[in-house]
DNA sequence: TCTGAAACATACACTGCGTATGTCGTATAC
DNA sequence: GTATACGACATACGCAGTGTATGTTTCAGA
């Protein structure tokens, strides 16, 4: 594999990358049933013939978008999380810079609604666990390392955070923008509440 | 109109009501996307054309087998209420019913699973407040007036609870079999931690 | 320079929705 | 009692959109 690429490669990678960027708007705009590949591949100047040597499908080209989304959110919410020191204060950055990111729309609308249609409720939960469940149990695990929560049974307490963390995503993704502050405070609170029941 | 319908309108209702129960069965196992009108229509040795007689298109079709489904939960939870004197007693046993009906395949892919897809995220969750969340609202109201819950601001705390039970639905629709008991224990100690926090 | 393969484009088959039109039987008006 | 209108479907067609099979071009390596 060489490191340097052929044009031809690079080529091949710009036009992959230039029809997920396509994707992403036109489902983040139509939704998943309301786009058809046709459309996406005239808007980087392509034909379907593009979409359907690049991926399988329509549905593994949803994939590459979600996958693109999932990776970036991750990368944000693992930094906003090492820029604190204190295990509570970062374990929250951490949930904020979720919380931002769900607010966003395209990320709302393509992660928390889209997906389960596009992927079948089945993957998408798979999606979801392989993406966020490790950092969530992870987290959580260093707070009652720290002392900062109660010791309880890990894999539970980490489900229901997962589950809750996945309802506040999905609450935020379907209120209209003028709604958002108030459901995320919303949210804010009763994932407080929780925490406050748990805490050490 | 007539009190006794004519053996034209009884037939034609009858297609009508074999219609939805047909779609029921054909949605909750193949989904919406997965099922075509012609299977439905000959599911009664009938076209596609009676299904376009009866329903302006699919998804209106669908709505009928959402609505009957909703009518009929509401219907059994409202009555699981009434059965019981006290307070607590009359909301636990409301949930629970709930909780068995969401236990249902059919009622859970429909409600939770499917409904969405097919209604679009908007429609589906006005539809979903239709039916339910005045309910709640009503059966926290109650609980204040007779002091067995702190006086909180009804609305807020109403809506979290309407997303929590939502939740708590989404989960067991998607659980696989054997999993619910699990799934449905670990909501019930989720809210029950969330009620306690608010007891009076 | 020649060849093979990658990167697309073109063409086609097929499914499934919606609509327009036809047909048959039954209720109603006269 | 017969004519007529209307309701309850069936039939036929157009159309969009997915997936697939088959070109065509362009580059990379021998």
């Amino acid at each position: 594999m060489p490191s340097v690429k052929s044009r031809r490669e690079q080529y091949s990678q710009a036009t992959k990358a230039a029809l997920i960027e396509a994707a992403t708007r036109r489902f983040a705009e139509h939704g998943f049933a309301g786009t058809s590949l046709e459309d996406v591949a005239a808007d980087i100047q392509a034909t379907r013939g593009a979409v359907y040597h690049h991926f399988a499908n329509k549905t593994s080209l949803f994939q590459a978008v979600f996958d693109e989304l999932e990776t970036e959110m991750m990368r944000q919410v693992t930094e906003s999380r090492a820029t604190v020191a204190d295990p509570w204060q970062s374990a929250f950055a951490a949930m904020e810079k979720f919380l931002d990111r769900c607010c966003d729309p395209v990320y709302g609308r393509l992660v928390w609604q889209e997906a389960p249609i596009a992927l079948g409720w089945g993957q998408w939960q798979e999606c979801e666990e392989k993406y966020a469940y490790g950092f969530v149990e992870q987290t959580l695990a260093e707070l009652i390392d720290n002392g900062a929560l109660r010791p309880l049974p890990l894999e539970p307490a980490a489900r229901v955070t997962f589950h809750i963390l996945g309802t506040a995503g999905m609450a935020l993704a379907e209120a209209s923008e003028e709604d958002k502050p108030k459901v995320r405070a919303e949210y804010a609170e009763v994932i407080g509440n929780l925490i406050n029941g748990i805490r050490a």
